[in-house]
DNA sequence: CTGTATTTGTACGTATGTATG
DNA sequence: ACATACATACGTACAAATACA
């Protein structure tokens, strides 16, 4: 692993385990390079991954300073899976069937998309959230074979992002994500209880591995009045 | 402005225009470097902030490639005012108007919601966007006189997170948001273009000091068809 | 398949600027 | 005025991934 994350490793450890507590100061930059004997360079690039990943505030002039632990937290629960956050948030639990479990080459469109060989071997998953009686979200995933191997309609009833770091022990480094409205498609109408609704959001994920492979597309359709998204965003 | 910045810049601006097209792959370091008059170093700091803002992928030992951006996109990383996020995007024209201005008493339901004093002072202002000659998204904004003095109806036609950050000189710290559909208000119906939409996307703002105290609650309401949000959520 | 050139990634050292106390 | 701490910028060297002859 390259140095710079090393000590990134080792001081986020330090303020998970309390040892550099939230609202203290770190050591300075002189005095890091010293510690780690590594060069500034190296440490000012631990110390920007740190405030980038919510960590740290840094202060031009007076130091690097703890964040609170609640606000990275937060932070964490972003790359989750949407549904699982709205249900946590509402404190109902949601079940989930699996509409459509399929091995697929990848279309076109998407292996534009994610920069993939044509005809990468692919699985396509639909997933139903049912709340309240009705089905309210579509979750349509695309994940790489050869990334994430040995999946089964069973894995996917259950956890997939659980499976995935947890059993196959890969490390998921971000998401993009986006969230826009669009017009229903046939698709929705057959597995949502739409009512009237003319428009589902739509929030797409582009989820990648830490080497910077995306292994992952995914699209989670949401009925407009079941649709909720917050965060908290730092300066 | 710092070099790496101007660098961004001028890159990001090329992008844009399309004289960088998506797809297409940047001249390499080495090159940026003499075109710059700039030190790899520094050419490196641009490109990681324009991979960071999404306009770039970098590729190990293949080169930076331009990514696609289209329509109107929320690039929320980190605490961003609209001006901020479309002062990038001129050559679409985007205007803003201050549709109302006023001095009040805050209402019950917003006291509780900030936690203030019943009655205590408050601007509250309706700022209009409009795009490409129809009105899209209404903002209103409600702050706290006594944190942020001196508001006018000038700086709030301007861009009022510049107010508040270099003429004030305040520090802002973070902002809890969240993201719903709604049905579409009398006041939206005024305001808004809205054809035959229903609904109406609303982003809720609570903006915070860096002690802690919240200065602003904020709704931007979007028409359904001109609202995209999108971020990186990060491990 | 093999070496070579190209391109980005990491690391180090040094110097100077800017904000804070 | 002075020291401390972070920000920017330059230069150099080597490693790692990729492309190509």
């Amino acid at each position: 692993m390259a140095k710079y994350r090393q000590i990134y490793e080792q001081l986020a450890e330090k303020m998970r385990s309390g040892a550099l507590p939230a609202e203290s100061k770190l050591p300075s930059e002189t005095e890091l390079m010293h510690a780690f004997e590594a060069s500034r360079g190296t440490v000012r690039k631990a110390l920007d991954l740190l405030q980038e990943h919510g960590y740290v505030r840094k202060h031009h002039g007076k130091g690097v300073f703890v964040l609170r632990r609640d606000q990275i937290e937060f932070q964490f629960n972003g790359i989750v899976s949407f549904s699982e956050v709205y249900a946590s948030m509402l404190g109902r639990s949601i079940q989930t069937t699996v509409a459509s479990f399929e091995e697929i080459e990848a279309p076109p469109w998407l292996a534009e998309r994610m920069n993939l060989e044509p005809g990468t071997e692919m699985y396509r998953i639909e997933r139903v959230r049912n709340f309240d009686g009705e089905n309210v979200i579509l979750d349509v995933n695309y994940f790489v074979k050869d990334l994430v191997p040995g999946l089964t309609e069973a894995v996917a009833a259950h956890s997939i992002y659980h499976y995935i770091e947890h059993e196959l022990g890969l490390q998921i480094s971000y998401a993009k994500r986006k969230i826009a409205a669009e017009d229903v498609t046939a698709l929705d109408r057959v597995r949502l209880d739409l009512h009237d609704y003319e428009y589902v959001i739509v929030i797409t994920n582009d989820t990648f591995l830490y080497e910077g492979r995306q292994f992952e597309y995914t699209e989670s359709r949401h009925r407009l009045d079941k649709f909720q998204f917050s965060d908290v965003a730092r300066r």
